[in-house]
DNA sequence: TTTGATAGTTCATGTTGTATACTTTCTTTG
DNA sequence: CAAAGAAAGTATACAACATGAACTATCAAA
C-alpha cells in the first residue's frame, strides 16, 4: 500500500541521477555549471562527479573557456564505457545490436523469422544473444528486449505474443539465468517510444510524449514525466485495436474494425488488393500482383486512385485515433514512427486534418505531429534504454566486474 | 529542464506525508504498525508522530490490545483540526462546502446560477466565500476550485469557460489575495475524479483510475499513481468533444458528433424531444412538454421505447469512448458519476458490453467499471483534496496560525 | 601588477534515518 | 503468582549526506 520510504541512499542516488542526466544531456560540461543546472552546491556536484570519474563512466576532456576565472575543467559521458544490447522481435526477423551510452549501434546481428514456433523463436534469440555477447564488449550491463504483445514487464513475462506463439513465457529470467545479466523486456511499440524520447528529437527529460508506431500492426507507447507508462496490465498504448468502424474488417484479435484493420502497414497491402477490383484506372490495381508497400508509394507519389484511396483512409482513422488520444491525454507531442514515414508529409498532413477535426481546437492547436527520426533502430535503442530511463543504478557497475 | 535535487528536508517531509497517509488511512493505528506498514524504523515514526501530535493533526485514542506485549497507543487523525473549502461552480448552481480532513462536510452554502454573465458569476462565488469564510472554521488552510472548462491549474487561471463567460480569468490569484489562504482551481471533472479516489470506494494510494463524469457535458479525471494527471495544456480527460460520430450533430464547441452530443444529460433532453415524434407509441413522447430527466427515468423503467433508444444510443457511444480510454491507458478501475447514476445497473451494463467489444478481450475483462458513490459531494471533496493529494504541506501549518 | 571573478576542493556543521539498547507493560506459563 | 518472553515506545550514539564558508588555483581585465 502506498508509497515507498524515503532514505539518504536514495536521495544520493536521485541526485547521482541527475548529474548523470546533466551529462548525458551535455557534450561537455563543467562541474560549476552541473552544480547551477541542478541547484546542488559545487560540493556536492564535486562528490557526485568524482564518483563518476572513478566508476569510468565520465572523464574529463579538457579545458573550457574561461570568463573571467579559472578555466572551467569539462566532463564528458564517456560513450563506450558501459554497452548495453537492444533487441527487436519483430514480425518478420528478429534484430539486436550492442549499443553504447549514446546510442551509437556497435554491432548487430539479424535472423529473418520464417515459421512462428514458439520454441524456435526462443532459440533464435538465443542464437542472437550468444553471438551478441561472444565478442568482446565489455563491460556489457543489460538487454533489453522489444516484443510484440502484451508484457508484464515487471515480472518480465510476455503474456501474449501472437505471431511469436509465446503464451506466459518469463523470458526476463530465462535470459537473465543465461547470460547473467539484468534483462528487461517491453513491448515493442513502448520501447520504440522511449526510442524516440531518449534519443530521437529533443525531448525534455521530464516531458510527456506519446510515439505511435506503425508497422504490421499499430501500437503507442507514452512517456509521462519522462517515464515510461503501461498502465495496469501492462497494455497502455494499444489503440491498434480499438474499434474505430463497427462494421469493419475482422481484425487477428477477433473483433472487427479495430484501427489496425485500416491503418496498418498489412492493413494497407490487403485492402489495396482487395479494392483493386473497383479502380480498374489505377496503375497500382493494374499490377495487382505487385502491390506491395514500395508499389504503394510509387503510385502514391503518381496520384493513383487506388492508393490515394487506401492511404487517405489510413490518414483518417489514424487522425480520429490521434484525436481521441489528444482528448484523453492533451500531450502536446506525439510523433508517428515506422513504416508509414515513406509517404511523408503530405501523408502526415492528412493525419493531421483529420486529427484537428476529432478533437477541441484548442488542445488540437497546441499539438505537435511530426515523424520519428530514428526508423528501426527506435525499438533497439529504446529497449536498451529502459533501465537508463527508470534508474541509471545499471551504471553503478564498475567496469572491472 | 529535468528533475529536481533531493535534500534531507525532503525526505523528511516524503516521510512525514507517508505517515501520515498511513493515518488517514486507518482510523487507528499505533506507531509500531505503521512503522510495519512503512518499512521506517520505530525510532523514525515516534519522531514524526511526536511532531504532528504537536501540529495537533493526530491525536491518541487509548490503547489497542495487546498480542503479547506492551498494548499500543492507538493514534487517529482529528479531523477538525483541519478545514477546507471546496467549491462546485456547476452549470445550474454554485456549491461551497467547509469540509474537514475526513471530507465531512460541515456547513455549505449554494446560490442558484441564472445568467452567465462573467463579473457576476465571480460575485456569486465571493458571496459563497465570504459566508463561509465569516464563520468559525478555523484553522481554514486552503480553498479548492472545482470549475467546468479549460484550466491551468498551475497559474490558478480558469482559461476558457464558455458558460460561465470566464477567458483568462486569473481565479487563484484573485481568491488568494481576498481571503489571504492558498487557493487552487481545477476543471471540475478532474476535481470530480480526486474525490472519488480519495473518499469514494477504496483506492490504494498510489494506484490508477478513470473517473468519467456525466452532467450537462462530459469530462474524465485521470489519476496515475496517485496523482492527477492533467496533461501538457492541463486538458487531460476531455473526453466530452472527442468526435464519435462523423455525421452527428452540432455541439457547443463547434464540432459536429462529440460525445457530448450523445451521451450527456443534456443530449439526451435533446434526443428525446427531436425523437419525439418518430414515436407515437411512446409514453413518454406523449408528454412531450414534460420530458426531463426524471421524466426519462420513469419511461425506461416501465421500459419505453424513446427512453430505450435515447439511452441505450448514449450507453453505445459512452462504451465506445471508454474502450478507446481503455486501449489508450489500460488503467483497470472506471468509475462513472453524475447524473446518470439514476439509471442503475442496467444500464451500467449496456456501457459495459459496448465496452468489452470496443477494446481487446484481455484488456476489457480486468476492467473494472462502476458507479460512483458520492454524488455531488465528489466534485468539492475533490476540490478541497487536490492539496492533500499533492502534497500534505498544507498541513504544516499550526492551528493556532 | 593589481583586482576581481570563477572553478574546484576542504572541512566543519546540521539534518535526518538507523541500529542498538533500554524501559515499560503486557501475556503466557510453569 | 512469579518468571519468562514479547511487543511498544523511547533514548542515544552513529552514519550518511547535503550545505555553507573558507581556501586555493587560475584566469581576464584594468
Amino acid at each position: 500500500m502506498s508509497k515507498r520510504k524515503a532514505t539518504h541512499q536514495q536521495t544520493k542516488l536521485h541526485n547521482r541521477d541527475l548529474v548523470l542526466q546533466v551529462i548525458f544531456n551535455h557534450d561537455a560540461i563543467s562541474r560549476a555549471e552541473i552544480a547551477r543546472l541542478t541547484k546542488l552546491t559545487r560540493a556536492t556536484v564535486s562528490d557526485m562527479v568524482n564518483n563518476l570519474l572513478g566508476e569510468e563512466l565520465v572523464e574529463e576532456i579538457g579545458y573550457g573557456e574561461s570568463i573571467g576565472g579559472k578555466a572551467p575543467i569539462l566532463l564528458s559521458l564517456i560513450a563506450d564505457s558501459r554497452y548495453l544490447i537492444g533487441l527487436n522481435l519483430a514480425q518478420d526477423k528478429f534484430i539486436g545490436s550492442v549499443v553504447n551510452l549514446r546510442g551509437e549501434i556497435k554491432e548487430t546481428v539479424e535472423f529473418a523469422v520464417n515459421d512462428s514456433d514458439g520454441e524456435q523463436a526462443l532459440q533464435l534469440v538465443y542464437q542472437i544473444l550468444d553471438q551478441l555477447t561472444q565478442n568482446h564488449w565489455k563491460p556489457l550491463v543489460g538487454i533489453g528486449v522489444g516484443t510484440p504483445g502484451l508484457v508484464n514487464t515487471q515480472e518480465g513475462v510476455v503474456v501474449n505474443a501472437v505471431n511469436l506463439d509465446w503464451q506466459d513465457l518469463p523470458l526476463a529470467h530465462l535470459l537473465e539465468s543465461r547470460y547473467n545479466l539484468p534483462v528487461t523486456v517491453l513491448n515493442d511499440s513502448q520501447a520504440t517510444a522511449i526510442g524516440e524520447f531518449v534519443y530521437g528529437g529533443n525531448h525534455a527529460s521530464d516531458s510527456n510524449l506519446v510515439v505511435v508506431t506503425i508497422k504490421h500492426g499499430i501500437g503507442a507507447g507514452i512517456l509521462i514525466n519522462g517515464r515510461l507508462f503501461q498502465g495496469d496490465g501492462g497494455g497502455a498504448g494499444e489503440i491498434g485495436h480499438v474499434v474505430v468502424q463497427e462494421d469493419g474488417e475482422l481484425c487477428r484479435c477477433g473483433k472487427y474494425g479495430c484501427l489496425e484493420t485500416i491503418a496498418s502497414t498489412r492493413a494497407i497491402l490487403q485492402r489495396a488488393k482487395n479494392l483493386a477490383p473497383e479502380y480498374t484506372e489505377s496503375q497500382l490495381a493494374k499490377n495487382f500482383d505487385g502491390i506491395s508497400l514500395e508499389a504503394i508509394e510509387a503510385a502514391w507519389q503518381a496520384n493513383d486512385a487506388l492508393a490515394g484511396r487506401v492511404l487517405s483512409d489510413a490518414a483518417h482513422y489514424l487522425g480520429a485515433s490521434i484525436a481521441s488520444l489528444i482528448g484523453v491525454l492533451n500531450i502536446q507531442n506525439i510523433v508517428i514512427t515506422g513504416d508509414m514515414s515513406r509517404f511523408g508529409d503530405a501523408w502526415l498532413q492528412s493525419v493531421q486534418e483529420t486529427m484537428t477535426r476529432g478533437a477541441l481546437t484548442r488542445m488540437a492547436q497546441d499539438t505537435k505531429l511530426e515523424m520519428g527520426t530514428l526508423e528501426f533502430k527506435a525499438c533497439i535503442l529504446g529497449a536498451s534504454a529502459f533501465m537508463l530511463l527508470e534508474d541509471y543504478s545499471l551504471l553503478f557497475i564498475s567496469p572491472t566486474d
